[in-house]
DNA sequence: TCCGTTTCGTTGTCTCTACAACCATGACCC
DNA sequence: GGGTCATGGTTGTAGAGACAACGAAACGGA
């Protein structure tokens, strides 16, 4: 059962889709890394906090918002707790759940970084596309979304009544 | 200095391709270790190997099509070739040089796992899009990594004359 | 109430990557 | 020839992610 092959125009697209992947990571960690010792993924945790209500998430939420699974962000957390920059409280409402609250600390810290960080996602991808392929980009990258996480569980949904925090009943 | 912020449509498409890069390798490993026990990036290695004459390529022109730095290729190679899918024999024209050459075992099971990976890739990305898409994507792609790599050191190339690898004088 | 199942989260282990240090060879130049 | 520098590659180690196993709390019937 021989697979549909690629097209010249597929095969380029994808070949250099795969380099974008490739590269992105490492230039947007160096950047961070540099400047506060942060991973992307890093200072994702920390931005989504920092735009929640009462700056908290539940963990599930939390990973949800960050496209990550939970194994992965309760390592992430338990570090960036230990750095003082997020703290965890068990959730009074359920006993299973835990709420990550962004301490002030990690508060200054998202403030310090998100610039640089801006500068440096402006300077490497959005500068480098005219407000045309931005809007493509966007249309392509959600057309792909709804292929790689088909349940649409992961990345960022409309908010509209769920705080996404666990509070008291 | 504040930097210039980002736009609604800006940030849309920005959080939508975090989310792809984020993703998207998790899918292509995914797939791979289960069908071959094999990272993207080993599948990679071993393609770009398979596509070069006598299957063979030095170590720095073969971390240049793989978007890699050497000490990762260095590290990679090695496990492969404890493996048997790849041999390293020192150049013979260049003391400094090695050479990393596809074995025939390595060739088999490039030949095993192609169709199921082009599947993945066909289902994932390039048949959720339209070809015109297809054809947008590439030049995005193409823009931002004349960002994300300004000297043209990676990412594959014109190959005329240059075979890439290191023969007897 | 009791038992099975689901949800939520943590932890341990193994693999892979990044980074820096290092060594060897070749190229250049006096 | 003998410095000096550049190039090609390997290795050691420390850190981050994947995956599976685990435990604890909630839920849902019988």
């Amino acid at each position: 059962m021989e697979p549909r092959w690629l097209s010249d125009e597929e095969m380029t697209a994808w070949v250099r889709l795969v380099a974008v992947v490739e590269l992105l990571p490492g230039v947007l960690d160096g950047q961070l890394r540099r400047d506060a010792g942060l991973t992307h993924f890093d200072y994702l945790v920390l931005a989504m906090l920092s735009e929640a209500p009462r700056r908290t998430l539940r963990m599930t939420e939390l990973a949800t918002r960050t496209n990550a699974t939970l194994p992965r962000l309760s390592h992430v957390v338990r570090r960036l707790e230990e750095r003082g920059l997020v703290e965890r409280a068990p959730c009074p409402a359920d006993g299973r759940a835990t709420n990550a609250r962004l301490t002030d600390s990690g508060w200054a810290t998202v403030r310090a970084t998100a610039p640089g960080h801006v500068a440096t996602v402006r300077e490497h991808v959005l500068d480098a596309l005219t407000p045309e392929q931005v809007g493509q980009l966007s249309a392509i990258a959600e057309a792909l979304l709804t292929r790689l996480d088909p349940d649409r569980r992961l990345y960022v949904r409309q908010l509209a009544d769920d705080p996404g925090t666990c509070r008291d009943r």
